[in-house]
DNA sequence: CACTTGACCTGTCCGC
DNA sequence: TGCGGACAGGTCAAGT
């Protein structure tokens, strides 16, 4: 669920709150989800300030003052939450009302690290998320970064090399493509579902008989539903929410995600719900017809 | 090597 | 109502 317009929110969300500020203290009830040792724990996180909070592919990224960093992967269910001490503006029992998160800590709380300020909650029902402590200059090295593909809305991310990514899996469904994080970045199975409808792709075609007209529409699609995503901050369908706890509201402008047996707003067409790589999949059948798509 | 499937988890929903 | 099972989706390890 969190994919790249969701992490990109909490990005935005969390910079200006945490920038500056000094960690004071951490706690975690999960080991998986905070696999670090005590004493780089104590020397490198405890007592250091946020330097910065970026984003690559699905993963956040908060750079500290001792030189070390927080990689922090929401996977199903993560969710980041950050509560003021100064409760002021809150109602009740010192949470947003408008929040679909309550009181935390609570059952699915994973990680909490402490300011002077604020805390941090670094929720995962599924604990599939985790939190990373690592040497900043380490990242690079790191399997994931050195092989994830480039981001889609960099301005020197080319439909070229759209083209040549995507073709280095020429067997494969065109969706299991796009899932895949080495050949482009931050794609998951809400906006793959998305672009390819835009795109009037089905989403089993292989990747060797998607024409170079199809896969230029597909990077143009791609580009504008992320953008239109982080724009309507993010998709909540179950469990996604940004920093403040609130959900996302792309989905209500989403085309075929999650609507299965309700009209194509392009065609009318009653959309339908199938498996492609292995993940739930929605297509129009009339605008995204099965085989080649040739053209 | 290219590609697919299973495991990791918990909560929810469906059918009997 | 209770219970088992399918399903949800990101990534990596293991299998074909």
């Amino acid at each position: 669920m969190p994919e790249l317009p969701e992490v990109e929110t909490v990005k935005r969300g969390l910079a200006p709150l945490l920038v500056g500020k000094k960690i004071l203290a951490i706690d975690y009830d999960w080991p998986k989800s905070f696999p670090n040792a005590p004493s780089d724990v104590e020397q490198f996180l405890i007592g250091s300030s946020v330097v910065a909070v970026k984003r690559r592919a699905k993963v956040l990224l908060i750079s500290l003052s001792s030189k070390y960093s927080l990689i922090i992967h929401l996977r199903m269910t993560g969710q980041l939450v950050y509560r003021s001490n100064d409760n002021k503006n809150d109602f009740g029992a010192g949470h947003p009302n408008d929040s679909l998160v309550g009181d935390l800590p609570d059952k699915s709380t994973r990680v909490i690290i402490g300011f002077k300020e604020g805390t941090l909650f670094f929720n995962d029902q599924r604990k599939f998320g985790y939190i990373r402590l690592v040497p900043t200059i380490e990242i690079p090295l790191i399997d994931f970064f050195k092989k994830v593909g480039p981001e889609p809305l960099s301005a020197t991310f080319t439909k070229a090399q759209f083209r040549q990514r995507l073709n280095r899996r020429a067997n494969t469904a065109v969706k299991a493509a796009l899932l895949d994080q080495s050949v482009i970045a931050g794609i998951g199975n809400i906006y793959a579902d998305e672009s390819l409808w835009g795109a009037r792709i089905h989403p089993s075609t292989l990747v060797k008989n998607v024409s170079t007209l199809n896969m230029n529409v597909l990077f143009d699609e791609i580009r504008h539903v992320l953008t239109l995503a982080i724009e309507k901050g993010g998709s909540t369908d179950k469990n996604y929410v940004n920093h403040e706890g609130k959900r996302g509201n792309y989905l209500t402008f989403a085309r075929v995600f999650r609507k299965e047996r309700q009209p194509c707003p392009r065609c009318g067409t009653i959309i339908e719900k199938l498996r492609v790589a292995g993940r739930g999949t929605h297509i129009c059948p009339k605008c995204q017809p099965k085989k080649g798509s040739t053209r």
